[in-house]
RNA sequence: GGGCCCGUGGGGUAGCUUGGCAUCCUUCCAGCUUGGGGUGCUGGUAACCCGAGUUCAAAUCUCGGCGGGCCCA
């Protein structure tokens, strides 16, 4: 892992030197998306869509663009994103009737067009989701994949007949969290955020976040109770079992390229990044080791493995540029290709291959044995999981008072809003929330002095 | 919201104070060589963010814009 100190410096250089995207495009927050980074963008896309996929959520795409009536329906909503929204106010030379915003997320422009579908309580849940672009004009610092005005955004949408199911669906997005980020090899806290600090629009909100080498915490996922705070607004309304109208309760659950931020800070090292094997475009990579006079039977032997391999279902680039193999070592180490299979002579005369993993363990596999891969990934994956586990273990921190701590801290907090701010104020931090599932305390809190029955953990943050 | 710093080949830089020939590393291209951790040699392509001003002359000085970075609320 890298040093907290060098972190932001190098994340900035491992971004493009990893292909990841090309930060020269001229607009703050706006960066092109290279092929390998887009690739990998997508890999944890499908997998979202998997997760969506096996909880019944269906698939919709929503308009970029969202007419002014409908963003004003509601009024924290508005007043929470009004700052940071791009409007289109021109077509062409004629100024347009009504103006139109590039939406920041897609709550107005859904729940106006939720509020014709849904009839009566047959029609409930609903449950949605859309990946999409959003926009928001960030006024602070711009980081690739971490502060952006052009957000690649995953969003779910539902409705529920009442409170109770809406909370089982909040239940359900933690565990399709669970899941997702076991995959990536991310480990992750959730927090119920305070509520100064809630969704422009929701009931409550929870955070999903991790622990970056800076020892900031980054937000890669939020999960958000809206209750009837848009129904009513938007009027979505159904017809329940006894005839009457009733006003549904929502929920969504929303997560960003972040992610991919999250997985380049967490595993990389001075080499580069390192990817998870369920997002790695390449799985597998082979670097010919070609002295002269033997390329060919060196070929031959790398294209029967590389064949070997797929035939196992692992995605495998055989590496046949004209560089010397060290160079080829340091470029698939800085793309994080999880496994490097290195075929030379000498292998081929001991009937093995030499694999290298990215986290540095170094092994001969029997040419009759190529299946081993699957379970090097699976350790691999497992070790780079541990590793962030441990790191972001040792680094919470249960507090007694107010002190000077690095990473994250749990401070015994009365729930008052007054003291909270007062510990965010003092510790110079920033508030995540009460953590998820809740301990007990019985602290005093760290200001008042008053019974605290809660640890309000803190950090700061991107 | 307030303050500070910076923009030079694809990437990283020197030069700017004191105006005059743009430095080095890397990448890239061609060839030979090499090949189990950045092989070596030769040759080549390629840059002063944009606009205005001062001047015989601007990368260099002044103003504005755009872009990037840092610090504080």
């Amino acid at each position: 892992m890298i040093d907290k100190e060098k972190f932001d410096e190098w994340y900035h250089e491992i971004v493009e030197k990893a292909e990841l995207c090309d930060k020269r495009y001229p607009i703050k927050g706006m960066n092109v998306w290279k092929p390998y980074g887009w690739k990998l963008m997508r890999n944890i896309d499908t997998i979202i869509r998997e997760e969506m996929e096996k909880t019944n959520h269906k698939e919709v795409y929503f308009p970029l663009l969202i007419p002014e009536s409908y963003f004003k329906k509601e009024a924290e909503h508005i007043k929470g994103f009004s700052e940071e929204v791009y409007w289109v106010t021109h077509a062409g030379k004629n100024e347009l009737e009504e103006k139109l915003l590039l939406r920041p997320t897609s709550e107005t422009a859904l729940y106006s067009i939720f509020s014709l579908w849904i009839r009566s309580h047959t029609d409930l849940p609903l449950k949605t989701f859309q990946i999409v672009n959003t926009f928001r004009y960030e006024t602070k610092m711009t980081k690739a994949f971490i502060r952006v005005r052009e957000i690649h955004f995953f969003e779910a949408h539902t409705c529920h007949t009442d409170f109770e199911d809406a909370e089982r669906q909040i239940k359900e997005d933690l565990e399709i969290a669970e899941r997702f980020f076991k995959k990536l090899c991310l480990p992750f806290i959730s927090s119920i955020r305070p509520d100064w600090d809630k969704f422009a629009g929701a009931y409550y909100s929870i955070g999903l976040d991790v622990l970056m080498p800076s020892l900031k915490t980054l937000q890669v996922g939020s999960v958000h109770q809206y209750k009837q705070n848009f129904s009513k607004p938007f009027e979505i309304k159904y017809e329940g079992v006894d005839g009457k109208h009733y006003y549904c309760h929502q929920t969504t659950y929303g997560m960003s390229e972040r992610v991919l931020g999250a997985i380049i800070g967490i595993h990389g090292d001075e080499r580069g990044i390192k990817l998870p094997s369920s997002i790695a475009p390449i799985k597998i990579v082979i670097v010919p080791i070609i002295f002269k006079g033997v390329e060919e039977k060196v070929m031959e032997e790398c294209r029967n493995v590389k064949k070997e391999i797929e035939s196992i279902g692992l995605s495998c680039h055989l590496d046949e540029r004209d560089k010397t193999p060290g160079n080829k070592f340091y470029d698939w180490e800085m793309k994080g290709v999880p496994i490097r299979v290195e075929i030379g002579p000498k292998d081929i005369e001991a009937h093995v291959i030499t694999i290298t993993t990215r986290d540095g363990i170094k092994k001969k596999i029997r040419r009759d044995e190529i299946e081993k891969l699957k379970e090097e990934l699976n350790e691999y994956d497992r070790r780079i999981y541990e590793k962030a586990e441990k790191f972001l273990k040792e680094n919470i921190h249960e507090l007694r008072e107010i002190e000077k701590r690095e990473g994250i801290v749990e401070l015994p907090w009365c729930g008052k809003e007054e003291c909270g701010k007062k510990i965010e104020e003092e510790m110079d931090m920033k508030s995540l929330g009460v953590g998820i599932p809740s301990r007990k305390c019985k602290e005093k809190c760290v200001v008042c002095g008053e019974k605290a029955d809660k640890w309000l953990r803190l950090s700061k943050n991107y």
